[in-house]
DNA sequence: CCAAAAGTGTTGACTGTACACCCATGT
DNA sequence: ACATGGGTGTACAGTCAACACTTTTGG
């Protein structure tokens, strides 16, 4: 049996140490604890959808909430984000981005934690089958109607469908919404689903052309009771920004 | 004099509280270090400079970086910030934001540290008189000329130049590197040293009534030996986007 | 032959860009 | 009187925004 002096003594050593790491060091500071969260989207039946888990362990039990995690030792954020999008999405070689980095103090009700924030698209077809993984369960829902979300969630989101509708006007990165090879129809939705916003189907196509980002294929879409469609592809699946505006 | 044996297992006990700390826990994460750093930015003689400091310490005793701290208990990494930019360019209420979040594993050779890097944008007559805080002689220098930074730094400005580049040219944040009122010359001089590109006058002049940005005040600057100027001043000193880009 | 989506041009308003001269003051 | 920066207008080209009809297919 062990000596209970000896093990009072321990544990105040302990916390004389944690205390020591947190709050004091010579210089004053100490490490909040460092997760990273990943806003995941979509487009599934012509809506934009955001991946969500449902908590598996407290704070927040049971409520939905992006994925996320700790920081690994070793780990750079953008890794941790990459390996949360392998494990909850079942994808690798997607677009990411960092987001931004929430630190407010009342964001997480275990204490200082803050969260690096990235955001992530991905085309509708590279999604793996739902592996039910564990009680997580982690499954795409409409941005139009999400509930109470855990922590800051709700910020966090909000602020990446504002990233999302700004880049995509200026950038290319409508390609990793889409599949390789793709309909004007469909290019027109993805932009009408993300700005929130019908657009004129001529001026479309023209401002599209203009801008040089898609080439035709030889192919065309038939099978459906109407004209078969063109199909198109972007030029570059790398980011980058347009000269021009959209 | 103390026991040896006594503290020897003092040593091993902290080294294991530490190295508990640090990189298992019962979930696998740590807590890497955070700290904040700020690329404070004012324009004088005609010229965009950044506020350096030498540093203080190890590592990169001597080489200048970015003004930079640890956050502290109970801070969030913006009041980390703006207590920076009050201890080291002595202002408050100024332009600022979060830039990015830096965390490559090489950038600092302590081990995993973060650093959640800020942008600020001060006028230059609001800036204090450089207090030779210490050793780490505070100073602006020209953004053109910058030698070996210490960490990531050059990397951290690059990119704090890129986003002022962008965001002057969408939303109003010019207001906060002028004086309240300032001259048409002063202001197209202000547009010219971020862009690094000469803009013509006219068109200049009648871009930005366009934009309603600013308004005439009844002053005008005389003194000088030309026909003296009128002074303007922004009507809103909040940040906002232009509907219309510059 | 009908339904459904594909595909295409023109016009008028507005915005961007290029460019050169007169004005008011201090010395 | 002259040097210095302050201040203004016009013309052309390009882009934006609005709008309606024909084409090709499958059923």
């Amino acid at each position: 049996m062990y000596n209970s002096h000896k093990i009072g003594a321990l544990i105040i050593l302990i916390s004389i140490t944690i205390t020591h790491m947190q709050s004091s060091k010579k210089e004053g500071y100490f490490n909040p604890g460092v997760t990273v969260d990943v806003a995941i989207f979509t487009i599934e039946d012509n809506t934009l959808k955001i991946l969500l888990i449902k908590r598996a362990n407290e704070p927040f039990k049971g409520t939905p909430a992006l994925p996320g995690g700790f920081i690994h030792k070793g780990e750079s954020s953008l890794e941790t984000a990459e390996r949360i999008l392998a494990d909850k999405a079942g994808v690798k070689n997607v677009y990411i981005e960092q987001l931004y980095t929430f630190d407010e103090s009342e964001r997480d009700p275990r204490g200082q934690i803050i969260s690096i924030a990235y955001f992530a698209l991905v085309p509708r077809e590279k999604l793996g089958i739902h592996e039910g993984s564990r009680t997580e369960n982690p499954e795409f829902v409409s941005v139009e109607n999400l509930d109470k979300l855990a922590f800051d969630h709700k910020k966090i989101i909000a602020y990446a469908l504002k990233r999302l509708g700004d880049k995509i006007l200026y950038t290319n990165i409508a390609y990793s919404l889409l599949p390789q090879s793709f309909t004007f129809s469909q290019l027109q939705k993805t932009y009408e689903i993300i700005l929130g916003a019908p657009i004129d189907k001529r001026n479309f196509r023209k401002k599209f052309i203009q801008l040089d980002m898609i080439e035709e294929t030889n192919e065309k879409l038939t099978g459906k009771r109407q004209r078969p469609a063109k199909l198109y592809r972007f030029k570059k699946k790398m980011p980058e920004k347009l000269k021009r505006f959209f």
